[in-house]
DNA sequence: ATAGATCGCTACCGAATGAGTAGCAAGGGA
DNA sequence: TCCCTTGCTACTCATTCGGTAGCGATCTAT
């Protein structure tokens, strides 16, 4: 099984230099890797769990994304089950604007859509 | 060409309710999607421009996110080329914080690595 | 007017990624 | 022992990505 996990520093999808930026957003711009973060920002979670958590995304890529957030450092397991690292939870803490943020995108979208 | 862009309150990629945060990340949760936002938050850029910034992103995806983000309010063409609207800016004004924590995420990586 | 240069963008196609179902090995409980 | 749950892999097919080529439109210079 070939996994190509984007590491700051170096070549990552998209780009040539590696740069940490574009390393996290390779890593982010993922189906399902925000959601994961969003969802154990919540607490740990067993696999299951989290995969209902995530509106049954597939076993197949909660698992990757579970393997490749590990190896970036950003989650690990514990006794009770997949849960954020001091890192990971760094990151999730600054996801949680977003939660308010696009409710009022919604709303604004749905407006436009309405008016328009 | 069938697109499927992500809509808050209709299901999307992964989310049979289209929560709000869920349309989000589906569609931030693309390739380049992030690193578009970033890019253009350094102000307003013409596609090829755009493609120079984005370590030469392939025309089909760039254009494939453009349209996305577009139909999503986020970005808008103006005189200058493509630009954040209002909303947009907001989005990137909150993505802002990670440019700084992925330099210390990298170097937390490498210091790991290095040790262990 | 004409020849180049640039720009935004689309067509095409092989490669990678995704979603979904099925099911297995391991562990716990009755 | 049998059964249930859990974590996860295998397999298959659909969608998306990535890269090259190049077209039509607009400038630029001659």
């Amino acid at each position: 099984m070939m996994m190509k996990i984007p590491t700051p520093g170096k070549p990552v999808r998209g780009s040539k230099t590696g740069r940490p930026i574009m390393a996290l957003f390779d890593l982010l711009g993922r189906n399902w890797a925000l959601g994961v973060l969003w969802q154990l920002a919540d607490g740990p979670a067993t696999f299951r769990r989290l995969q209902e958590k995530c509106e049954l995304v597939s076993p197949t890529v909660l698992n990757r994304r579970l393997k490749e957030l590990a190896v970036s450092g950003l989650v690990e397991k514990g006794a009770e089950g997949y849960q954020l690292t001091a890192t990971g939870a760094e990151l999730a803490e600054m996801l949680k604007p977003l939660g308010a943020w696009s409710g009022q995108w919604a709303a604004d979208l749905a407006g436009d859509t309405a008016e328009g």
